[in-house]
DNA sequence: ATTGGCACTCAGATCCATTGAGTGCTAATA
DNA sequence: TATTAGCACTCAATGGATCTGAGTGCCAAT
């Protein structure tokens, strides 16, 4: 185990390469912090640091620059994390209070959680899982027409315009549009599938031909719906830090519009002590991304995660900060999602 | 006017400058081009188009740029734009055939177009303008909340949750429901605001509390419906072409973000010979953007342009193929609306 | 365990000479 | 008059060579 200077040598080691982006030394370390010891020391401690690679020197003679594994054992080390100033909670709150659409609350949120990190911010929709249907509707925007529409308890509403060769009735849809949410509302997406088929089957008469259009459509809905879809904002913030990546930013820049990666990414992710997930550096899996960090945090409705809301930036982020703001938001987000849905 | 070959030279320029990036001399020149004549002569000819301020030289003595004005008489004199090779036209086909639903198409063309130019791709939302009501749906979720739901001619879907206090009966949606469409259905979105006032005191008994706090919401969607909204795709390919921007791409990152600056510029553009319009450079009024060309073009729904498609990327770009692939897609866009909406 | 002292290292800044692509100009040529 | 060869000149870029200083590692003393 590491001792107890060490360590704290260590905290302010990324703290201040965090602030400075310099590799920083053991002569600037005593000055900037009281240890209450020479500069020698520091050095003997930075040593034990470097011996188990949690610091590295760039170059053979000079300062240090935490590794991967330093950034983690100070979050780990890290228990509170910097609170929101009172004028952050009022401009989250104001974002979020406006909305009460889904659609809208989620884009405010990944606005206000990029403008309050100065990271790039991402949200995922709430997503199959536990979603089930909470109303099915279908309805007849002129004779060629038809819009049939999922409504999920999670507030998630997937539209889509069907064309459909005419022949049949007003009361025709209606009554199609009952049986299916009388045979599919709180039913869990998963079950969709098998049931709309007997629908199908069960269709007699008229209403038949229109059933056996309408319900691959219905399942073509559910399968958009149970596709993972990510929302961020804030992309220029990673350009302006371009300096904490080596080469060029455009790896990463793709990296991150590649939805797919992403959504892998911040699916595996597991909640740690603050209810936040973290990941550092190459701690992921993703080679674009190995310069970059990812925090992120679950959000709730009626009580269990439906989705995960975060940032990710340069490794040389201000942790405590981002995890305190990506904590606050996933926390607004459930209330407003409970209140509202 | 400009003699003959001087502009032949100045296309050259271009077209040298844009394929390497390096300043380009009088001799490289006629070595890649056969002008037939030596380069001191084609020194002469550089001589008119920099006192033209066409081209520039970077430092005293070195190779030429065009400078935006160079640029603009290089497409200005463009008679024919490279036309899409086979390959990409059913790369359009495939992407935009699949979806039928407005939202659905215009994320797959602007990604689409946005791999086929290598550059940012935007597609402005078809805005209020011309706009007329569809249908109005108000749908009852449970007994607590309704759906309130927006369909214009232009196949926008514009839905809001509403939450209500109770004290209404299902037949009172309908005839809500009904009372609205048959006012509205085909009114310009502009004339809504007055009509839906009227409404609200037309309606008497267990309708009117309800009418009265569904109109304001009906409004806020039209509002919102107005509000221009622009979709892009692809924005790495702004940072892949970092050295193309002088200082850091990150402001221009942070203009094309901005939507509300990009929805000012391109709505002021107009269309010119081949039903493409660009901004070159400083053209366009936004500072951050000097550095960036974009290429433009209006698609149409029922005979009228109802909204905007195109590219944004360096001043440096291939106007050609850009302004073949913006038009193609625009093409194609009018095609889909016109054959599902 | 801590510290002062000291030799050592190496990235980065600074300076300088060299190179070469490219120009502008002039005088000759067609 | 338009073109061209010739030539002096400019200046960014390149590549050493040198200098500087922050920072290290280690040792002997406390």
């Amino acid at each position: 185990m590491i001792p107890d200077r060490p360590l704290e040598v260590l905290k302010a080691i990324v703290r201040d390469y965090i602030a400075s982006k310099e590799p920083v030394g053991s002569k600037s370390l005593v000055e900037r912090h009281s240890f209450g010891v020479s500069a020698a020391t520091i050095r003997n401690d930075m040593a034990i640091l470097e011996e188990e690679e949690l610091i590295v020197a760039p170059h053979t003679s000079s300062g240090r620059v935490p590794t991967d594994k330093g950034y983690r054992m100070f979050v780990d080390q890290l228990n509170e994390v910097k609170p929101l100033s009172a004028a952050e909670k009022v401009a989250i709150e104001g974002f979020l209070s406006k909305s009460s659409d889904l659609d809208e609350t989620l884009s405010q949120t990944v606005r206000a959680l990029s403008q309050l990190t100065n990271q790039v911010a991402l949200v995922q929709y709430p997503s199959l899982g536990r979603a089930s249907v909470r109303h099915i509707e279908i309805i007849s925007i002129d004779d060629k027409r038809l819009l049939l529409m999922l409504i999920t308890d999670s507030g998630r509403i997937q539209q889509h315009v069907l064309e459909i060769s005419g022949g049949y009735e007003g009361g025709d849809v209606e009554k199609l549009r009952n049986m299916l949410n009388e045979s599919l509302t709180g039913k869990g997406l998963a079950e969709v599938s098998a049931i709309a088929k007997t629908i199908s089957q069960k269709a007699t008469g008229k209403i038949k031909p229109l059933a056996e259009r309408v319900t691959p459509e219905l399942l073509a809905l559910v399968d958009a719906n149970s596709q993972e879809k990510i929302l961020l904002a804030g992309t220029s913030n990673l350009a302006r830090r371009e300096d904490d990546f080596p080469g060029s930013i455009s790896p990463v820049l793709e990296a991150i519009e590649e939805q797919v990666v992403l959504l892998k990414l911040i699916s595996e992710m597991q909640a740690d002590q603050h209810g936040v997930s973290l990941l550092i550096g190459r701690e992921n899996s993703v080679d674009a991304l190995s310069s970059t960090s990812v925090v992120v945090s679950g959000y709730e409705n009626q009580g269990s995660e439906i989705a995960k809301v975060g940032v990710i930036g340069p490794t040389r982020m201000d942790y405590s900060s981002n995890i305190g703001a990506v904590r606050a938001v996933a926390r607004y987000l459930t209330k407003s999602l409970g209140g509202s849905q």
